[in-house]
DNA sequence: GAATAGTTGACAAGATTAGTAAGTTAAGTG
DNA sequence: CACTTAACTTACTAATCTTGTCAACTATTC
């Protein structure tokens, strides 16, 4: 698992969608004007998402994409993966020169087993859940508010944006 | 936050760092031999890990790195940021074109949310839990019964804050 | 004091990924 | 049919990652 700019984009577009769900098929032109990502990568990143079974497509006027599934089905996980594909897990795959002095797979096992909590961290957040937790933003607020100070304090210079 | 091979090869690093902590100073020499990652790159990383405070190191033969604090006292996600410096949270920066439709920004602080949570998962997962515990499944529960709760929290409007 | 084992820093080249530009095809509309 | 819209595709440039190389600098040891 991977998380790099690119699944940040294909997310916020996804979110994007799930949001505006209710008019119909949304284009990607609309999208790009919305969330300030350009055109072209959304075209590509959707190519992705498509074959991944994540959204639907519908050409000509009036066409554009919508989720294939309620946003409640879609984890960010998924959306995730589909777009960025996941780096290879050791460099030993498993063999050669993974038996030294025991300190070798192990750490890559480590590693193995980190990356499969957060893939299943993100495996149980859904869209859906996002989108509707935000919608009571008002009262969600003071908690993001103390939240976000935790965050501040708790590692000095470094803004946890993704 | 980020996640990348970069940071995959600090955290692959410093887990190292940590198994053989009882052999004294480590050279980013054995590291490269026994994790697979070229000298160079390791001592880009180290660079940032020490200027991060995270490992001190020691000249001279005899020398080399070790942890600057116990195993248990430095979290995952400390590591990550150290090397993976973060990205610009939004595009907007909460200002310009993001006042649309009110679609616009919102998504961006779903994301800027989502990933305050991953960021929060990583911060509460040290060197020492993974070494120690190897199956970091209870660990794990914890913080996703923990996140669970909140959510519900969130969602009911209750003011069990995180 | 010289030799050696080690860190630190700078730079550059190759490989991979991120992002842009421009063209092609399908579908609706007058 | 001509025209427009918007998905699809391909080719390209820019940025970043990763490795390699070289040259200091530092502490230990002989």
């Amino acid at each position: 698992m991977r998380l790099t700019t690119k699944g940040r984009y294909a997310v916020t577009a996804m979110l994007d969608l799930a949001i505006h769900y209710k008019d119909g098929p949304i284009t990607l032109s609309d999208i790009s004007k919305r969330q300030g990502i350009s055109l072209s990568y959304l075209e590509q990143l959707f190519s992705k998402l498509r074959k991944g079974g994540l959204v639907d497509s519908a050409r000509g006027p009036g066409g554009g994409y919508r989720l294939s599934r309620s946003a409640g089905d879609i984890a960010v996980a998924e959306v995730i993966s589909a777009v960025d594909e996941s780096i290879d897990v050791t460099r030993c795959g498993g063999l050669s020169n993974c038996h030294g002095d025991g300190g070798t797979c192990l750490t890559h096992e480590l590693w193995h087993d980190l990356s499969g909590q957060i893939f299943k961290f993100l495996s149980e957040i859904s869209l859906g859940q996002l989108v509707e937790n935000r919608a009571i933003q008002t009262v969600a607020f003071r908690q993001r508010d103390k939240f976000e100070h935790a965050e501040a304090a708790m590692v000095v210079g470094s803004d946890a944006g993704l």
